[in-house]
DNA sequence: AATGAATGAGCCTTCATTCAT
DNA sequence: GATGAATGAAGGCTCATTCAT
């Protein structure tokens, strides 16, 4: 029951942080909604600054272990494993059911890093985006120069998390067709075909590439 | 002369609040670095949303000025525009020079809607947006669903404003990299090959499902 | 010790506000001289207008419970009541030792009422008249008219209020004389006698006119 | 032309000053509603305080130039004279027309003096109460105290002032009865003749005093 | 003579935080 | 361990006033 103050602290407080922004919340608010003392943050958390951070460490900790990372069979196709980190992150940043706020309050600090959370962000996100890099890899082999393949990786990336980042904007610009367009798996087979897609065209015009350096390395010699 | 102090004005509280959000500036500190006296912004603005909304429309304007929506003659390739429509709105989210403010205060309204701001954004973003609509209709005839449309589009808007909205995480992933990865020309030629790709497979995936259908059709007459 | 606080505040704010009205004090005097912090207000009160009206609730209260309205036994003759009647409104109205603001708040409200408190000034005054109303009538019969009535209730109010409204005046054309041109017993005497013998000349009037009616309806006849 | 823009000032003012007080009035809202230069005020008066007492010395100039005093032919009757005398006071008090202002910015002063009017109210006061005195004089001859005469005066003019200055109770508590409570001639025969009763009432008793003490001192000779 | 842009003191209030209990 | 009364720094804003024109 003790740490049960403590958590709902951090659940009232992640949710309100997620809507309105750290400044626009304040720890009275917070206290009263958890129906504990005024000074209870104070007292748990030392600072607002920290319950702040506590609550997006845990937002992330509980969006990681609600959707956990998929693990491969060695032999699995490169683009199966592709279709599965998309759906993964999709998964991760699409809104489901009440824990929304915790999304929501990543993509904040995804978007501008507080100075508290900025080290814990990086540690958050890179691992992820290592394991996208060398899966990345396996599909597109030595053709392509490691910036294309940054590149690459971002226009992924940059697909999924437009629908958390500009959630308000998709909303309105989408209209009724909401519901469909964010249907998790027709999603993710969508962005998944979209990239596949660009991938291969890059492949082919790196080895075209190849081919017509060789030719020329051939007719001149 | 009567129009600077204003005009510095919204340069100075547009920097800050680009920087640190509405609520993480205040009129006392936007006065003192414009040199002005500490009612300046209720003399000229009359108050602090009031000079917020009127720097975010600024900024919005500015930005149209500076990367006026390219006008396509009419017998361009549809693949041609779309290179076009693509490094235009690279072009307005990119930093480019000391004005990138601008781009990050548009960005943070359209992430998270001020409700002062609201519609302005949304009468802001609409139009590119539906620029963009009738230039996929001209690449992906009826084939294609109204909903699959506006995941292409999606896809690529994503791609797009991914570096300006993930600004920080870009640069801290890609390390030296960046201005490799970041220069205009490349990326909008990276993402305008990338996007391209993936909406011809749509296309071929739709042709193909039809041409099916007919099969089957005359197989069973 | 707990509403010590809050009843010095109550204590100093009615003493400022009676002394230069509303507008004339700020918070920070009142937190000051009350030797408390600066926000004392805000935290005990809310608002500084909250502040003022309760000051204003707690200055009629207390005067109420120092000068608690009499109770005429059934057979008192209507003569005495009124004097107790004046003696009475005298002594809420006429400075008496060092809460002297008491009255002087409450005056002012009564002369102009302020939003706030409107409705609590009439219903503060409104019984102290109607009692008086059913005095007079007593006093006099069915020869007057309702206006009448209200006239010479009006007539005697005035007289004693007049000196805590005009204090200022009153004590500077009085001069030396003011100690005995105050002394509550007799001025309630002076304003008795005075009101009585209005009251009774209008009766005989009234009897007059009746009986002269009467004359002219009996030679009439 | 000149002096037009400073009596407009004037008279804008004083009416405001007298509807919401001094603290109540900015002097923006002055030279806006006087469709004038903000700096109008300063201008033509140098200050808000100068300009407050300049309104109110103007109330009280006009006031006695559309009610001046009037002037008795020695041989009226004294009771004459004082019926006069309170219909003068009552025309001063009474609201007549759109000037009303200028009543109640006196009486606000009357009742609560500022530091710059104190000596000018008091000028303006005192004139008019030692023709009441002396007037008195000739009604009550020698049998009465000058405290007794003070207090008669001011019972006199407590009723007639107090239909001003508690002029918003007064009309709560007549309701539909205050037209005809206010009509000025009745409500000046109605204060005179119950004034005049208490008077003769105080010489009677006087004289009976005196009767009683001569008697007592045949007997005792 | 008259203007109005600009000033800065000061107001009420909010808020995170502390400290005695 | 937990409370909540009390604090004081700081915030946005209003307003009378000034000064260059």
């Amino acid at each position: 029951m003790k740490q049960g103050v403590r958590n709902h602290l951090l659940e009232i407080a992640g949710r309100l942080f997620a809507e309105r922004g750290y400044d626009g919340v304040t720890v009275r608010e917070i206290c009263h909604k958890a129906g504990v003392n005024v000074s209870a943050v104070n007292y748990y958390f030392g600072d607002k600054q920290n319950l702040y951070l506590e609550a997006v460490r845990v937002a992330a900790r509980q969006r990681i272990e609600e959707v956990p990372m998929i693990t491969w069979s060695a032999d699995d196709p490169p683009a199966v494993k592709l279709r599965h980190y998309i759906r993964n992150l999709l998964q991760r940043v699409l809104l489901n059911g009440g824990a929304d706020w915790q999304a929501q309050l990543i993509m904040s600090e995804v978007v501008k890093p507080t100075r508290a959370c900025r080290r814990f962000v990086q540690e958050f996100v890179r691992p992820n985006f290592e394991v996208l890099l060398r899966l990345l890899r396996e599909l597109v082999p030595e053709e392509l120069s490691e910036t294309g393949l940054y590149r690459v990786a971002f226009s992924i990336v940059g697909q999924c998390v437009y629908y958390r980042l500009c959630k308000g904007i998709v909303r309105n610009l989408a209209g009724k067709k909401l519901p469909s367009l964010v249907h998790l798996e027709q999603l993710a087979q969508h962005i998944t075909e979209f990239s596949l897609a660009g991938i291969y065209t890059l492949i082919q015009r790196a080895r075209q590439r190849r081919r017509r350096a060789q030719l020329m390395l051939e007719s001149a010699s």
